[in-house]
DNA sequence: ATAATACACGAACATGCGTTCCATGTCAAG
DNA sequence: CTTGACATGGAACGCATGTTCGTGTATTAT
């Protein structure tokens, strides 16, 4: 008789160090050991290097043992795992598997109109249906951008001119968790309820109140009081506009 | 501001250690300096270490110091390089395994100021490889949209606000051979020589004169007398605003 | 000729980082 | 209760790796 074996090993560990092995991938080299244990809260090196021996027999990772960080993912068996991760994780799994693509499909959500919230995908949905989606050349963003955390948004309507965005443009933006994410002299797309108005706008926190101020420069800024409630939907990241000729 | 760099100053040594690199990423972790010496025939860890220095200042790699291989490289910058290097290097550190018709390398001409005329490219450049390039999803253009027609230019100043673009932002252009390809309603960079001025307009055609009209539809048109010069550089095909955090 | 640079080497040094060994705790089988 | 396979920590050890420094050699400007 044997132990009872948790059918097939993979504790909550072992996929903790999976997870943080595939989100490290985008720093460009492997995590330490060290760093993994800081990581998934194991405070001894010597556990680290156990579950890593575990992952390595059982096929997950390929280490060289000569070598400072050399550990990786094996992407094939990533796929097997990626249920038991955080949707944000197997992303930047999938991501780092293909990292080749120089081009990224980033999911269309909507429209943002001046008079309603700005629509943001779910921060848990599931497959993007690229049904709607915009391609943008990695090369155009920032390194080490994550492609989960866009999306793009079709701007409707000519009110958002102070921010010098127009009828037709698109917005790519950056999913934020919460207000707190916004740091100053950063463009948001702010929603305001007691207003209800949605506008783009830099954001500034000052001492008792929000400053949002137009990306056109002559134009002054709008304060909204901190007792006030204002919502931040994203972070814009770029503005793409297609010219077409129009007929006047 | 982005500066392109002269392609003068990468040694044959840059160039290997940039190639090395490259290839090296198929291993999943980067090499370490002395690993680095020994494939590109450098004896000292010391001379790696100073042309690191180096391809980091001028941007072609990062690295963190506290880490043990800790470099990757920057692969925006790494296409400038592929020429220089053979084909299989050139698959490895372009990563173009997908580098399908899907995406489009724009040259980046130079710089549209409102004071002087928009620089457009030669029309016989047969050969672009030009350090700068921008590059766009073929699918965010027109279909059969004629990529050797196109390149890009940068906006500097804000001079052209009412074209609702602004400084930093980048304008792709289609090339014109003459002023009469313009048609009515297109968005066309016009330079006006007696004027000393470059603006971004829709272009109409009218009786006697020309009518310019601002993107944006608060401000009103201007006219220019048909016996006045005027000289359309370029039509307007797309608009691109890399949207950073503003210190204000 | 002298001085200033840019390149190049190799050795010494300080850390980074993986490995190993020992002690402890847990739990189920005998 | 004892045993033994696991799981966890912690600390010491030692190779791996980046950094610094002294020195040497061309090339070019003064």
């Amino acid at each position: 008789m044997m132990m009872v074996r948790k059918s097939k090993g993979l504790s909550d560990r072992h996929i903790k160090i999976l997870n943080f092995l595939g989100e490290h991938q985008d720093k460009g080299y492997p995590p330490s050991i060290r760093e993994i244990g800081e990581e998934t809260g194991i405070s001894s090196t010597s556990v680290v290097n156990y579950y890593l021996e575990q992952l390595e027999k059982w096929g997950y990772i390929e280490r060289d043992r000569r070598i400072s960080r050399g550990v990786r993912v094996v992407p094939e068996r990533m796929d097997e795992v990626a249920h038991r991760l955080g949707n944000a994780a197997r992303a930047s799994v999938a991501q780092a598997v293909s990292m080749a693509a120089d081009l990224l499909k980033i999911p269309l959500a909507g429209r943002i109109v001046a008079s309603a919230p700005a629509p943001v995908p779910a921060s848990d949905f599931g497959y993007y249906d690229q049904e709607a989606s915009v391609e943008i050349a990695r090369s155009l963003l920032p390194a080490r951008t994550k492609m989960d955390e866009l999306f793009a948004l079709e701007v409707q309507g000519d009110s958002m001119i102070d921010a010098m965005v127009n009828d037709g443009d698109i917005v790519i933006m950056r999913r934020v968790e919460s207000n707190a994410e916004a740091k100053n002299g950063e463009m948001v797309a702010v929603w305001l309820p007691e207003r209800d108005e949605t506008t783009l706008k830099y954001f500034y926190k000052e001492t008792n109140r929000y400053r949002l101020q137009p990306a056109n420069p002559t134009m002054g800024p709008i304060y909204v009081d901190k007792r006030e409630k204002l919502e931040i939907r994203g972070k814009v990241v770029m503005v793409i506009r297609k010219v077409a000729a129009t007929a006047m």
